[in-house]
DNA sequence: GAGCGCATCAGGGTGACCCCTGAAAGGGGG
DNA sequence: CCCCCTTTCAGGGGTCACCCTGATGCGCTC
């Protein structure tokens, strides 16, 4: 627990000057002090140590490429024995991303941007995981129950069944999902057929249905 | 022109408190005077008289409702005869958008988020917004070129077979596609022939080539 | 051992998409 | 005027996804 009559130590990464600009302006006026603000995480885990941080600020980069560049640099810093508060910010809510910040231990947040609608939320933030303490967006936390939720429709699907949805979802033809297995076009059918009741897919008109409802369950999860 | 001597006075339209306080920061640190700093565009449009603004810079919220509110801002300031500059700030290229900065006179731009990496940037499209000009980011610029070629398959295609290809998309049927634009069946099906030759679609040994090529094309664009 | 879930197939049927040939009407240009 | 393009449609054939009703064997449980 850092002493409250000294100001906190912090440091930003992101990738995007006015972000960071914006970070900074409104950590300091919560009375927090932003030693480092740099473009990448890289950068931050270079100068961590000499700076003595308190806590770190990173963006979660996700589009398009760069994908988890905020959470490598957080679990190298903890690879590295540093115990200083993260605060990863993030413009979506991926429960995945939040579940390896989690694993990192105490000291650790996920934020969303968006819920950032006052400066309270984002200084609080950074004190809670300065202190030793974690935060996690409610967002995050409703994706996290939802998801066990629609798994279950998904958990109800036998090995077998799963394993032929993967390969629809590839795009495999039946045909294609039966010399991949070793099995019968008819049997392939059936698992298919009781794979789209078992989703609750099975009274749709459309032809393509199938395609277009696995990839719509692709683009969810 | 606005008198370089005289501060430029701008108002700020940005849900993500971060951005705002990032773009203020900057500004200002260009010698720019932020007299206006909100969460939308219309409560920006509510002051803009009073205030006297030079400039407005408004983010282009994309994601994911809310499509275009920093657009409809412009074209309502224009509708209400303001001549102000007002610069559009986005994450990604989108040539649909830009067209329609574009098209709503000089005195506007449209400029990307990542593409500020440096303060200057941002200063220098305020003030030549501001002052009458167009800004216009190089990765959009790209983006249209690169879409004129890219149509190129797309622009081979008749007027009409473009309607059939718009309701393919939409995941129309073949039948659906005929009874909305009141044709056969078989009309459909000869128009869908001659796209997918068009597009050389024509030889997937699959069968759902069709919605997932269209998909595709989609979420290439 | 009887029941149950699972995985494996079969036969038979419907509908959608897709391919090919062909054709008729209208418009525009050489 | 004739040719080309566009748009409209027909007939016929093939493949595939999907639906239904079964049937067999296997393992597990009560």
């Amino acid at each position: 627990m850092a002493d409250p009559t000294v100001p906190l130590r912090v440091g930003i990464a992101d990738d995007a000057l006015l972000l960071r600009e914006g970070i900074s302006k409104v950590l300091e006026g919560g009375g927090i002090e932003v030693v480092a603000s740099v473009g990448t995480g890289q950068e931050l885990l270079d100068v961590v140590d000499e700076l003595d941080l308190d806590a770190a600020v990173l963006d979660i980069r996700m589009p398009p490429s760069f994908r988890d560049e905020g959470i490598v640099a957080l679990e190298q810093m903890r690879a590295n024995g540093s115990t200083i508060g993260v605060l990863l910010l993030s413009m979506y809510a991926t429960p995945e991303y939040a579940l390896r910040v989690m694993g990192a231990g105490s000291g650790t947040g996920y934020l969303l941007k968006e819920r950032v609608s006052e400066p309270q939320t984002l200084v609080r933030a950074v004190e809670t995981v300065a202190s030793g303490g974690s935060v996690v967006d409610p967002e995050v936390v409703e994706q996290l129950v939802h998801r066990t939720r629609a798994d279950d429709p998904l958990s109800r699907l036998t090995e077998r069944e799963r394993s032929v949805l993967e390969l629809m979802a590839q795009g495999y033809s039946n045909g294609g999902i039966a010399q991949t297995l070793f099995l019968g076009l008819k049997t392939v059918e059936t698992h298919v057929r009781s794979i789209l009741q078992k989703l609750d897919l099975e009274e749709s008109p459309e032809h393509h249905r199938r395609v277009l409802a696995v990839l719509t369950l692709l683009g969810e999860r």
